[in-house]
RNA sequence: AGGCUGGUAGCUCAGGGGUAGAGCACUACCUUGACACGGUAGGGGUCAGCGGUUCAAAUCCGCUCCAGCCUACCA
């Protein structure tokens, strides 16, 4: 058979995915046993329009082992793709390609508007679709879904007017985060914090009065009254009293309602109790401002006052609330001061206001200090400007009442987190929930389903005829004009269904019944909030379930630097260029090689490399059955482990146990979500027991001119074994093991539903696994002896090995041919003592001694520095052993089993070290 | 400001009460008919520091110091 020296991904991997595709395997209607157990698994949906990132293909690999995995494993497996509409993200795509042609969308009108996005979306959609197909995902595209889609879109009226008929929607008007650069009300997800470097503004507010005029000095005296840790905003000067406050953002000053001050300062005993009774006056403004007593307010912070603008702070709206001030919004949706403000400042950008209000308090000398000051602002995610709180009219969603059961189900483990530990951070967020502003004043995205009367009546309904419906019911004419709401809700609204609205929900379908809940999430830990969270109050609230037994975040992948990737940074890696370089199963196997528990990643190139070694040596260690075992390849039949060609031998018997006892371990660690211990497990078998030694010891019967029965029986089991370690590869690498396993004998169409290798405890067997672990020892030792006095590998040595006990013995007459051929010895002799004679390097193993006669190789100095050097090591093992067996507490307390152990090892030790010694003078 | 996670070999990380592990890198030897994307052998760690629990601590518990992340309305 004609085979290439080395594995290259670009051959093979093209050809499996449309064959899989096409014919449907991983549709869970490919497992036709109807007792099989259900797993599946919703996509957390990628953008419609976007294109995969490294967090994408790590996440995407992690869910496609697990269905690949119970796929094999006899499970019908449904792992259900889509995407989602992204409404600011597209919306924004469009709109820029509109102004490169001069166009807005306003002009355009809404209609032409969304049907352009719909253009744009059929037209730029499919990247996501076609990077999947590369990755390998074992997704049923035939349930592919889509959040704007009729069904979902269904999903989402429905859920909006029985959520609002609870009270649990409603509309007002709040302080919410407006982005001034989307023009549109955002989410506090949306919102970034982001550290700035900015000023903090003392200024002065004449008491009981309008200035007429500037006022002098009032820096230096405010300065006075501050000295040291003193701290003082009251000043009475000759030019009158005035109080001082601080703030970050001058311009809002124009829309002060009030002064605020903690309740201490205003007792009798009070540091501002003189104030009480008088009012402020506002400069620039001339407003008169009542002084309020709010408990949030921080004596040590600034002078102790603060400004109150309740139409521009979420603190001073709630204080506001409190107080029942006056709400004067002085800054617009356009981030421009409002006709509220004084003429001056009117139409200004709140920064252009910020200085001219600066400009003019200290005209008036009413501006004190300016310190330098770093402080917390938030920022739009999307568009990165400032967000400006503003009152604004929006449709709210109640969170608390939801989030109760949501807590419960986690609480009483009816969904798991894995890591445990992001457990807290799902619950932190859920305790401290507030409302959500799930209004959007944009396009693209869910129309919320609500009508206006022109008496200004709501009514919400699943479209307007149902519209009408209501109104007749609550007696008013239904035949009045309605006029639908402009705003369309957040995407997460939507997504927050994806449980149960991609498989048909509101409708009883079949595949709600059968897949719903999902067994398992598999996402990153920055949706948890944005989410899994909402998922799962939503899962609970309409489908009396939670939506997922398991919640498996994964990874954050890091740059190789240990640095967040990022777009600013210029460190992002593109996933596309990996799986293109290395191999997609290579790039796949290194992912799930680095998922171990911690919530990060980093992705480097040795490990890729490492991986795409490792895809090699799979390729060629089938490569070199391939070439020698035309004989048994004939057999189309698939192998079994019985023939009658000649029994099991050690190697055999080794080989077998440890087949079965890695699928079992691979098993276990997939079931619990150990990606990178089932990564480690495989390639450490495959790669050291299998080709290292299995191939190594098979090498003679395989590779035989004229093959004998025994031969022939060598070249069955390693196909079988080969078989079934691509069974268990393939959920890893599935290109590779596909076109592999295509080669061998074997059962069925497709690897991708052949059975995942149970294990068989009948099969375990640890005698083999002891008797060659001492074949193993003995050929090592007798490598290092030749390594350690440089031999040439091409010398034969003669040997003497003196086995401990008769099993030794036995099991190394059995093995000697391979011993001696693996150690590259002609002359073998199994012996009851080593006869002291010069010229000898020897060593000690715990079940045998060894001996090669090195006469004239020898350095006297080295061998004696290196039995040395054990002898040492030895030494200082059975020192700390001995002190733990002299305690007698030890013995007392510690388990038996231990104490039995340590006591065997003190004998071992001893019996080296006396050897050891002994090698040592005869020297 | 609170909270979380981590500090183990040169690097990236496993492990986790009872002989310190892997991959890469490093050293020496090997063009042995599966594979130099390879083989063989080897060097390298007071498991951040201090204290405690324990017969026994890298592992459990405190504290300290570093690093990273998340949350938060101090104007």
């Amino acid at each position: 058979m004609e085979i290439p020296k080395a594995y290259e991904p670009k051959d093979v991997e093209g050809r499996w995915y449309p064959f899989w595709e096409n014919s449907g395997f991983f549709r869970p209607e490919a497992n036709t046993n109807t007792k099989a157990k259900v797993f599946s698994m919703v996509i957390p949906p990628p953008n419609v329009t976007g294109y995969l990132h490294m967090g994408h293909a790590l996440n995407h690999t992690l869910q496609d082992v697990l269905a690949r995995w119970r796929r094999m494993a006899g499970d019908r497996v449904l792992w259900l793709p889509g995407t989602d509409h992204a409404g600011i993200a597209t919306q924004m795509v469009v709109e820029r390609q509109l102004a490169k042609d001069g166009i807005n969308r306003r002009d355009m009108g809404r209609e032409k508007f969304v049907e352009r996005v719909w253009e744009w979306k059929e037209h730029s959609g499919g990247t996501i679709q076609k990077q999947m197909r590369i990755v390998g995902d074992s997704v049923d595209w035939s349930r592919e879904r889509f959040t704007m889609d009729d069904g979902l879109s269904n999903a989402v009226k429905e859920v909006f007017v029985r959520l609002y008929d609870e009270g649990l929607i409603y509309r007002g008007e709040y302080m919410i985060n407006w982005s001034p650069g989307l023009q549109t009300a955002i989410s506090d997800l949306e919102v970034e914090m982001k550290q700035v470097k900015g000023k903090l503004y003392h200024i002065a507010y004449p008491i009981g009065r309008e200035l007429s005029a500037p006022v002098a000095g009032l820096a230096e005296a405010y300065a006075a009254a501050n000295e040291g840790e003193q701290k003082n905003g009251l000043l009475n000067t000759e030019a009158g009293a005035f109080i001082v406050v601080a703030t970050t953002r001058p311009e809002t000053m124009l829309g002060d309602t009030a002064i605020a001050m903690n309740p201490e300062d205003a007792t009798t005993a009070g540091r501002y109790s003189a104030i009480n009774g008088q009012t402020a006056v506002l400069p620039l403004v001339g407003r008169a401002l009542p002084f309020i007593q709010d408990e949030v307010v921080e004596k040590d912070f600034g002078t102790g006052f603060v400004k109150v603008t309740p139409a521009h702070d979420p603190n001073d709206f709630a204080m506001g609330k409190r107080h029942n001030l006056e709400f004067l919004p002085v800054i617009g949706k356009d981030a421009r001061i409002t006709d509220l403000a004084p003429e001056k400042y009117r139409g200004l950008d709140r920064y252009e206001a910020r200085k001219q209000v600066v400009a003019d308090l200290e005209a008036l000398g009413l501006l004190l200090r300016v310190d330098d000051y770093t402080h917390n602002v938030g920022h739009c995610q999307r568009s990165g400007t400032v967000v400006e709180p503003l009152l604004s009219t929006q449709w709210f969603m109640r969170m608390k009442e939801l989030a109760e059961p949501a807590i419960a189900a986690v609480r009483e483990g009816k969904t798991k987190f894995v890591p445990e530990s992001t457990t807290k951070i799902y619950f932190n967020w859920l305790e401290n929930i507030q409302d959500w502003c799930i209004s959007r004043q944009l396009w693209w995205g869910h129309r919320i389903p609500a009508w206006y009367t022109p008496d200004g009546d709501i009514v919400v309904a699943r479209d307007e005829q149902e519209a009408r419906e209501r109104l007749k019911a609550k007696g008013i004419d239904p035949t009045v004009t309605l006029t639908e709401d402009e705003d369309v809700l957040d995407t997460w609204f939507s997504s927050q269904l994806w449980p149960f609205s991609t498989l048909g929900w509101p409708a009883q379908t079949e595949d709600l019944q059968r897949y719903y809940p999902t067994d398992v999430l598999v996402t990153a830990f920055d949706i948890i909030f944005f989410w899994v969270a909402r998922m799962m109050m939503m899962g609970l609230k309409f489908m009396g379930e939670v939506p997922f037994r398991t919640v498996y975040i994964n990874a954050l992948v890091l740059d190789p630097e240990g640095q967040k990737m990022s777009k600013s940074k210029g460190n992002v890696i593109d996933p596309l260029e990996v799986f293109d370089k290395y191999g997609t199963d290579a790039a796949r196997f290194a992912l799930t090689a680095a998922s171990t528990a911690g919530l990060t990643l980093s992705l480097q190139e040795s490990k890729l490399e490492t991986a795409r070694n490792f895809a090699n040596k799979i390729w060629n260690a089938t490569r070199f059955v391939l070439l020698n075992c035309d004989d048994v390849l004939e057999e189309q039949e698939p192998l079994s482990w019985e023939t009658h060609l000649s029994p099991p031998e050690l190697a055999d018997l080794w080989i077998l146990s440890r087949l079965n006892r890695i699928a079992l371990d691979v098993h276990n660690a997939l079931g619990e979500y150990r990606f990178h211990e089932a990564a480690d497990t495989l390639y450490h078998f495959f790669w050291n027991d299998f080709c290292d030694w299995y191939i190594e010891l098979s090498k003679p019967f395989v590779t035989a001119k004229e093959p004998t029965d025994r031969d022939r029986a060598v070249k069955r089991r390693i196909i079988y074994v080969l078989e079934r370690s691509l069974r268990l590869l393939h959920p890893l690498m599935p290109y590779l093991t596909e076109e592999l396993w295509q080669k061998l004998p074997h059962k069925g169409e497709t690897i991708s539903t052949a059975d995942f290798v149970a294990h068989n405890s009948a099969q375990l067997d640890g005698r083999a696994e002891r008797e060659m672990s001492l074949v193993i020892e003995v050929i090592s030792k007798l490598r290092n002896l030749r390594s350690t006095f440089n031999i040439a590998p091409s010398v034969q040595l003669a040997a003497q090995i003196a086995p401990a006990d008769i099993t030794a013995r036995d099991v190394l007459t059995s093995m000697a041919e391979h011993i001696k051929r693996l150690a590259r010895i002609n002359d073998l002799q199994l012996v009851d003592a080593i006869a002291a004679q010069p010229g000898l390097a020897r060593t000690v193993l715990p079940q045998a001694e060894i001996a090669v006669p090195l006469a004239g190789l020898i350095d006297f100095d080295k061998e004696r520095a290196r039995l040395q050097q054990t002898l040492e090591k030895l030494n200082k093992e059975f020192d700390g052993i001995q002190k733990r067996l002299a305690n007698p507490d030890f013995a007392a307390r510690a388990a038996a089993d231990v104490v039995q152990q340590t006591r065997e090892r003190a004998t071992e030790l001893q019996d080296q070290i006396a050897k050891l010694k002994a090698m040592i003078e005869a020297l």
